[in-house]
DNA sequence: GTTTGTGCAAAAGCTTTGCACGTTT
DNA sequence: AAACGTGCAAAGCTTTTGCACAAAC
């Protein structure tokens, strides 16, 4: 593990926040100015495939990823881009269909949509579709 | 609603097999040569936010949608990336978790990792990370 | 004739990659 | 010196956008 590597995964388990690589790439340079963006994407990449963090994606922007491996779900502000991590033992229920049965499920994962309170005072009932927003891009 | 517009939603309606912007793209110039990938996009945008199309993210790769706006969750190959839709009626389960009474939970979708019987067969018990694959960028 | 959408091409955003160099063993 | 990871820059892929023109109302 190289002192870049070291450095990146430290970073995405310093925050619950489920940073943006760019995230993760400005906020490495404070410690080490030279590093590129190239070995953040790499490191990012090799971690994921190591098993080591998550890779999530969204339908609009980066992919965000999240030291939480752990299997848990997302309760996911569709005003925002906020995204909570929800453990799987808070989740009372274990979903399952007729059709799993047929594949081999390894794993599943919920994702609930939702409108966090400040969302909800601002927008009130307007359902609006996800376009990002201020924890939508973590500074 | 365009031509365009009109075919491009025809299109996706066809099929199940969450098509990509690109194959929307291909499939249209066969009945209309001069449109333009813009235009696919441009409409694509709108339907999703007419709420008559679905949006779903890959953590690598393109976007792809879903005519299929009923509730309903995926169950996903993690070997092919094949994509299958479960509709809600076929999940038995009660959605409650403490976080969630905190927000207010539009609607919840479960992501269902699997292996198909192909990939089981090929990969045995060899666990892989998504990397696309035949069904994942459908011709 | 005004509004709206289109085709085209350029640009933007995100991610990967080739290469020469530096580190580690 | 072999193996590996890095910084840099270029390229790649996906998506958006400005603009002049066409279509629809």
């Amino acid at each position: 593990m190289s002192r870049q590597k070291e450095l990146i995964y430290n970073l995405i388990t310093s925050t619950m926040s489920h940073p943006t690589a760019d995230w993760v790439y400005r906020n490495a340079r404070r410690k080490m100015p030279r590093i590129s963006l190239g070995t953040v994407y790499r490191n990012l990449n090799t971690l994921v495939q190591e098993g080591r963090i998550l890779a999530i994606a969204n339908s609009r922007g980066p992919v965000r990823y999240d030291a939480n491996i752990t299997r848990h779900s997302h309760l996911k502000c569709i005003g925002c881009g906020l995204m909570l991590d929800v453990p799987e033992t808070d989740i009372d229920f274990v979903p399952r269909s007729p059709k799993t049965r047929q594949f081999e499920v390894l794993e599943y994962r919920v994702e609930f949509l939702c409108l966090c309170p400040d969302c909800r005072a601002k927008n009130g009932s307007k359902k609006q579709t996800f376009q990002g927003g201020q924890n939508a891009n973590p500074k």
